[in-house]
DNA sequence: TTTT
DNA sequence: TTTT
């Protein structure tokens, strides 16, 4: 039982195509970048600026099948999960961080585009959830240590799929 | 699959004893009158009014069983669960509604009051949740990272998924 | 101040067109009619039974304009706000309930629709929303840390947090 | 104007008191370390194991001094904010990301613990938590709006349990 | 009374 | 590093 609640909810734009791999027991878990669209007032110019953020999302068991099925990059959607932040080590040996949004049975998620195929909620309404055997995926889910991340400035508002996600 | 989102959260005390009562099948319901305490800033005043909202919750399964053990007039708790409007007839054949907050799997409680006996979280960790051997299960509470994950890269959560670590 | 919290998060689809009327003092109330789809596991046959659940908004401010401009039957939207349950006496002088979701400048609403027009979030960002030199403003757009933040160590937001460097 | 949403909601105790800076301008910005208990079901052992999730916490405001003068180490607490994470570069100028929940204007905080002082809510409510004058239909905060509030007046505080609740 |  |  949880003596705490942990929640997080976003609406957002898919940065890229989710990638959906399968443990060895062949539960799927799909990674996808969300990018939230908001804005703060300047208090110079008192002007709206426009900021993106971007989020690290995990989701696992039908829901994460689900999203690598119907979503894609630029896909809107609504998302429910909790925050958890996992420990590494880098090559040097020194502890890094990476804090994610875990969308599991207690989560939810909602396709928000017409286009879009289909949505799936879960919370108790997803039983059995049979899987197949499963594609081996390879890596995927590392994110290259983050040093990929050479932008000059802020991230591309999410209008743009085509540029690189920061970190 | 919900095609929408219907989420309330509420932090208040109860007015009264909750009270419980079992379905014809066995099942437990559990009827709080919870009071959230507000208030408005009166705009001729300027003073800040309280404000006491009271909210009709509904509670099923084993969040009803702990509720109806655990908390008293006065408790002081976190809920979270969804909206529903119920239509029926008064003396008159007049049609009348009522909207409560229904807590089931999908919901939450959780015990605020450090006297309070003990706390309850649903949506996975419920009776019934299957979760045996399930391979969606584990991704529920998918135990990727954390502080005993001493690799050179980044975690793969994929990996350790499997894996039976605490984390 | 509050003492509690009431919230209320919705994703669903207006059944009407909004209505829009002003008070005496010229401010804007909005009414809307929102349906939210759901379902539910029969228990007898196994099958997921569709379920809508229709929900009572009320708005006020820059919101309810936007609101009533933007929004039609049909429209997907966002909504945060908070319960509230008004009493009245029906024509017998009965006591009647009536609880709807009150969306204010604390609550929060976000159109879904790609055709729609706009997107309205207030909670201090509306404009109007006086922000000028007073002293606390800037903390809710709080620019601390981003990509120009080339320190050695930790970002330190509050140095940042006076600068005009956008993010 | 936002066009997502980013939301988070906690409940957890600090693992540490708060530290309170001040801006060059003035502005208090309080840090947190927020812990929150979760548990999740061990697949070999069918056993709850315990988890611990801490969350860095970021307060802008009046809120951000609330926090510093009332809470301490162990306090519980209710925190609603967003998620921000800010890069920079480390000693060897190797990019580093840190995840931290803003909680300013726009967010929400409540003290949990009866012990604890006060407790402060933001979103336009915010300063001056003084009492006393009468209520006053319409506007902003609108005590149930509308024309068919016919009441006899408002329901009584929650503090006086032993009243009549309404509805 | 909506929507996919 | 918290709490029950």
């Amino acid at each position: 039982m949880a003596r705490g609640v942990n929640k997080v909810i976003l609406i957002g734009n898919l940065g890229a195509d989710p990638e959906t791999r399968y443990t060895a027991n062949g539960n799927p878990v799909t990674n996808l970048r969300l990018a939230t669209d908001e804005s703060y007032k300047d208090r110079n110019t008192g002007q709206m600026v426009p900021r993106t953020e971007w989020h690290r999302i995990v989701m696992f068991g039908k829901i994460a099948e689900v999203a690598g099925q119907y979503l894609r990059k630029g896909s809107k959607v609504y998302i429910e999960g909790r925050l958890q932040t996992n420990k590494w080590q880098d090559q040097s040996g020194q502890d890094r961080y990476t804090t994610e949004i875990i969308v599991d049975i207690n989560g939810q998620m909602q396709m928000l585009d017409s286009r879009g195929g289909d949505s799936a909620g879960t919370g108790g309404g997803a039983p059995g959830a049979a899987q197949g055997g499963a594609p081996q995926g390879g890596g995927g889910y590392a994110p290259q240590g983050g040093d990929q991340n050479q932008g000059t400035g802020m991230p591309d508002p999410v209008d743009d799929f085509d540029d690189d996600i920061p970190f």
